[in-house]
DNA sequence: TTAGTAACATACTTATGGTAAGTTAGCAAA
DNA sequence: TTTGCTAACTTACCATAAGTATGTTACTAA
């Protein structure tokens, strides 16, 4: 079979029964691996690289750096460097970042109420 | 420098700073790539596997059917056969599975305000 | 008998993630 | 003054997951 994209389609319209595309970017961008959960722990505020990669468990700092320049590319973080030795790097949500607060919030509510029951 | 989630660690605590993991779970699960439109369509009611495959542009056939199976896994769907022919097997969300628009409505929301004013 | 459909399954290639080790700059102790 | 330490990366490499193409089964319609 393998369906791919953009088979059989006519000229006029853009996608089959397209979903909202934002709907689909934020999912992929928010649900990369990490990537939630680096967020939700700046949404507690500014955090170093190096706080970020202890309070996100199982995360590799190659990973971490990863996912930060991410963000940053996609404006929902800001990076700070504090000059000195050795040198802070700060993180910070910034308003579109922040505003993510309630997705995650709800989504954490449903995990608690669905994910505990099982093992 | 290579962080392994379990090192430098004393015995009795179980992970450092450890975000709750059951968020972390459901974010991976429905950040998984694809997780989060399909259950977004199938909000919409009950569907069949090819109207699932042309909801979702841009999923293929074996990645599809991969999806699915973990929802089901995950006791966020339910699979069901209609005999007849050609058979018709149709997914539909469970309450778990429904209970996931509060945060998928949440999400599309803030795509909407926030990945619509660029590209 | 050939063709078509639905819902997969299998095989293979490419992209992403995970692990380990190296880098740079400054400071501090030996 | 060489050794060691820290923060925040970077590079290299291997494993796992995603993507693509093709094959399968059971049935119907032409």
């Amino acid at each position: 079979m393998s369906t791919h994209a953009a088979s059989q389609r006519t000229p006029q319209e853009s996608a089959p029964s397209a979903l909202c595309p934002r709907f689909h970017r934020a999912v992929e961008l928010i649900g990369r691996r990490w990537t939630g959960a680096i967020v939700r722990v700046l949404l507690g505020g500014p955090r170093r690289f190096n706080e970020l990669l202890a309070a996100v468990p199982g995360i590799s700092d190659r990973l971490l750096t990863e996912r930060l320049r991410e963000l940053e590319h996609e404006e929902l973080i800001v990076r700070r460097v504090e000059p000195g030795s050795p040198v802070k790097v700060i993180y910070e949500l910034t308003s579109a970042g922040a505003e993510l607060q309630e997705s995650l919030d709800a989504l954490g509510r449903w995990a608690e109420r669905w994910l505990g029951l099982k093992a």
